[in-house]
RNA sequence: CGCGGGGUAGAGCAGCUGGUAGCUCGUCGGGCUCAUAACCCGGAGGUCAAAGGUUCAAGUCCUUUCCCCGCAACCA
């Protein structure tokens, strides 16, 4: 039995429940999953976590368009979260969600530790509201007295909220960043964080009042908690804190939480200041990781451009799919994903370098010695150099696993698979077979590729563990469970019965699932598939809006801002100025000439200095804007 | 001069504290037949964005410039 090293708690974010999730979330639940039972192997005592965020108005808003409550609805999406963890044989030890009792509970008992400690107070949340939107925007965020958001006009308000002292922890929180460059990683995140803080911090608004699928501020009943409180604290209330402490003072502090980079900033400031006002101990660490983009930019729902892992799943297995996601990827950058190149991943590494070589040695062994794995009689230079690899690829998985490089890690398993495979050629164990003199090297070769096969087994078991039984099986490894030390040591099999089976992960003709990938994951010619669009309007809505053709007669960047363009734009008699952030996607000169659609009775508004009298239409398709086009002449109405 | 990250073979990437430029795929040629037409070897292909500088020695340090990408601002 391996002896226990201490406690590793490490968590993923808790998701939000309002739509499904996609290969993004899957790759940090995978990354985690895999630290967790490597983690276990090596002998910790490995407390693993994740759940969902399910309170907030956009689940409300969502539910209430689907006619469900917010609980039934997360209810159900939660399910199908649930069962796709389990498709992933996803390790979590426990699963929180914030809408469960002992979680509200216990939050709520957190917010009554920081208001007698005088951090939480009622303050006026002094802004400017915008009655359509139901939101609150800051002095700031408003531009030109009009809601950011929709562009409506906004009334000074004020509301009651409750605030955290955040500000009252800006030193302790530099001093936790200049001095624990560990606690937050990658580098460039951490400065950006200390930016960020340098920049000074503003009290934390904790509370709202404008809608109700929230915690109950427990000495306010007018009042929800908002997310911060709610959503963070979820990785002690899943420990008990702090009414039943156990396994609490078992776990905490985690020794990782694992988020992605876009939320960064709440794990390592605002969670940070919330445990320092607890007088709890602070997390280890906090990685960030990177993103999966697709070609072409971010993944969104919005965008329609979503990988469904599922898909993946069942066509190709779990294993593949988590090898490709932490082999191709580093760890804290951004990384394209794209069909293709996980089909050749796929092909390359596992069906051909992995699953070939235990597919021609047991095919050997079978073959020139009866299926028993012989005993290694001699040994030459070639001999000693494959056994070094396979002792010394156990210590490099580690330490690069104590870095988060999976990559890293994967490489130097492969490292010894394609050493084995060049051994075989070297070695060209079907001549030694052809004179019975050589029976001992013969012996030899087919003793050491199982070796290294076996240490294979161990090394791949927490990535892909499934790969790792079938393996084992075919070698005859049955009556022996992993145990990552036996990976250190090269003599340990004789007289195993080997077996050959199916082949771990078939060749896929690349060209042809290239093309059924891109059948189901595209849009299906024949079906009709309701959009998802805004809320229904009726026809005086409509009515309002007066859309008129216009002629661009000039276009130049705008001097103050990156992504807008300023035009002159001709609308029969009259001549007026409009600007549009699409300065990204076109040039001023291919916009000159072009006759558009513009939205004429929008209210004037300045940007960054400059007004804009209107608004022209473009197609967003995703990538980049498209321009919308007319050849009417410039003035008509559009309706 | 808001903050930060990059620009290395056809593609995608490694190259930490300076000392012969690597990996995977592709390509060309060869080998082998145990194996999932898989495996192995070799070749071609890079003025390491540009220009200066420090140094015996610079993708690797410094300065400047150009170009990309995040964040922030702003995107009507």
């Amino acid at each position: 039995m391996t002896e226990k090293k201490g406690t590793y708690y490490i968590t993923t974010p808790i998701y939000y429940p309002s739509s499904k999730l996609h290969i993004g979330h899957t790759y940090c639940t995978v990354m985690a999953d895999a630290m967790a039972r490597f983690k276990r192997l090596a002998g910790y005592d490995v407390r693993f976590l994740t759940g969902t965020d399910e309170h907030g108005q956009k689940i409300e808003t969502v539910a209430k368009e689907k006619n469900m409550t917010p609980q039934e609805y997360v209810d159900d999406v939660v399910d199908g979260i649930k069962k796709l963890w389990e498709t992933m044989e996803i390790s979590y030890d426990d699963f929180i969600r914030t809408t469960e009792p002992r979680h509200v509970k216990r939050v709520q008992e957190i917010f009554m530790k920081l208001y007698e400690k005088g951090d939480i107070y009622k303050g006026k949340y002094e802004g400017w509201y915008c009655t359509p939107c139901e939101s609150f925007w800051t002095e700031t965020q408003v531009v030109n007295g009009e809601c950011p958001d929709c562009g409506r006009s906004v009334e000074k308000a004020e509301e009651e909220a409750y605030f955290f002292k955040l500000s009252k922890y800006q030193d302790r929180l530099l001093d936790l960043f200049e001095n624990n460059p560990d606690f937050l990683q990658p580098e460039t995140r951490r400065n950006e964080m200390i930016q960020f803080v340098k920049k000074g911090l503003d009290d934390l608004c904790i509370s709202r009042s404008t809608f109700d699928w929230g915690i109950e501020v427990p000495i306010d009943e007018k009042h929800v908690i908002y997310v911060w409180l709610d959503a963070l604290t979820n990785y002690i209330t899943a420990l008990g804190y702090p009414d039943e402490p156990d396994l609490y003072e078992k776990y905490w502090p985690a020794n990782i939480h694992l988020v992605g980079k876009e939320i960064v900033r709440f794990h390592t400031i605002i969670w940070p200041a919330m445990l320092m006002s607890m007088e709890v101990p602070l997390p280890t660490q906090v990685l960030g990781h990177g993103w999966l983009l697709l070609e072409g930019g971010k993944m969104s729902k919005s965008k329609g451009n979503i990988v469904d892992p599922e898909v993946l799943i069942d066509r190709y297995g779990v294993d593949a799919l988590k090898y490709f996601l932490l082999r191709e990827y580093t760890f804290g950058q951004d990384g394209v994903y794209t069909n293709e190149v996980m089909l050749r991943r796929m092909n390359f590494d596992l069906a051909n370098d992995l699953g070939n070589l235990l597919s021609r040695t047991v095919a050997m062994i079978e073959k020139y010695n009866g299926g028993i794995v012989p005993d290694a009689k001699v040994s030459d230079d070639i001999d000693e150099d494959l056994k070094a690899i396979a002792e010394g690829a156990a210590a490099k998985v580690e330490s690069n696993m104590d870095k988060f490089e999976y990559n890293l890690a994967l490489e130097e398993i492969w490292i010894l698979i394609r050493r084995a495979n060049k051994y075989i050629d070297e070695k060209m164990p079907w001549i030694l077979a052809k004179n019975d003199k050589e029976k001992d090297k013969l012996d030899t070769v087919l003793h050491n590729l199982a070796e290294s096969l076996r240490i294979v087994t161990i090394l791949i078991y927490p990535f892909m563990h499934n790969t790792s039984d079938k393996m084992r099986k075919q070698l005859g490894l049955w009556y022996t469970d992993v145990q990552w030390e036996d990976s250190f040591t090269f003599e340990m099999m004789s007289g195993e019965q080997v077996k050959k089976g199916k082949a771990l992960f078939p060749r896929l003709d690349i060209d042809k699932e290239l093309e059924e990938l891109e059948k189901m994951q595209g849009p299906k010619e024949d079906e009709n598939i309701p959009l998802e669009l805004k809320p229904e309007i009726v026809y005086d809505d409509f009515d309002k809006i007066d859309f008129r053709v216009g002629t661009i007669l000039t276009a130049e960047k705008h001097p103050k801002a990156d992504r807008l363009l300023v035009f002159q734009v001709k609308m029969g008699t009259e001549r007026r100025q409009i600007i549009s952030g699409i300065a990204n996607d076109f040039k001023p000169e291919e916009m000159v000439g072009q006759k558009v659609i513009v939205v004429a009775n929008l209210k004037p508004r300045k940007l960054r200095g400059l007004e804009s009298k209107g608004m022209i239409m473009f197609a967003e398709n995703g990538k980049r804007c498209e321009i919308v086009t007319t050849i009417a002449d410039d003035g008509v109405v559009v309706d």
